[in-house]
DNA sequence: GCCTTGACGGTAA
DNA sequence: CTTACCGCCAAGG
């Protein structure tokens, strides 16, 4: 705990807040961005952690298939997808159309 | 202190 | 394309 991981959570929001509107990132990618490579979970838990925190948009966040798995952390089945959609992206199946194409590396976007 | 679970990722079959 | 298994790290029971 202390401050460690305390930094860890607050840098996860940090990146999720930078993620540019319209663009969408994965929790592998902020992971290695972090320099916890392989603990893409880690991720996801420290965006639980954000859940109550409007500040971070958390649904521009995905898996690495671009699949929206945490949309029903946001209580309404719908909700994530509303949100991409109004950021004019496309959500077919649960799934981010052309994830390649909106996907932003914060290792590459963000120096 | 051990076991299970989890907004994941990668590779194998 | 789908399914299965393993690896990472932390929290909760």
């Amino acid at each position: 705990m202390k401050e460690k991981e305390r930094n860890f959570f607050k840098d996860v929001y940090e990146v999720v807040k930078l993620i540019p509107k319209g663009r969408v990132t994965s929790y592998g990618a902020i992971a290695a961005y972090l320099g916890s490579k392989g603990s893409a979970r880690m991720v996801g838990w420290a965006l639980i952690a954000a859940h109550p925190i409007t500040d971070v948009p958390a649904y521009r966040v995905v898996n690495r298939n671009g699949l929206l798995t945490g949309k029903q952390h946001f209580g309404a089945p719908d909700a994530m997808k509303n949100y991409l959609e109004a950021e004019g992206l496309q959500v077919e199946n649960d799934r981010i159309v052309d994830f390649e194409k909106y996907f932003w590396d914060p290792a590459k976007e963000l120096i």
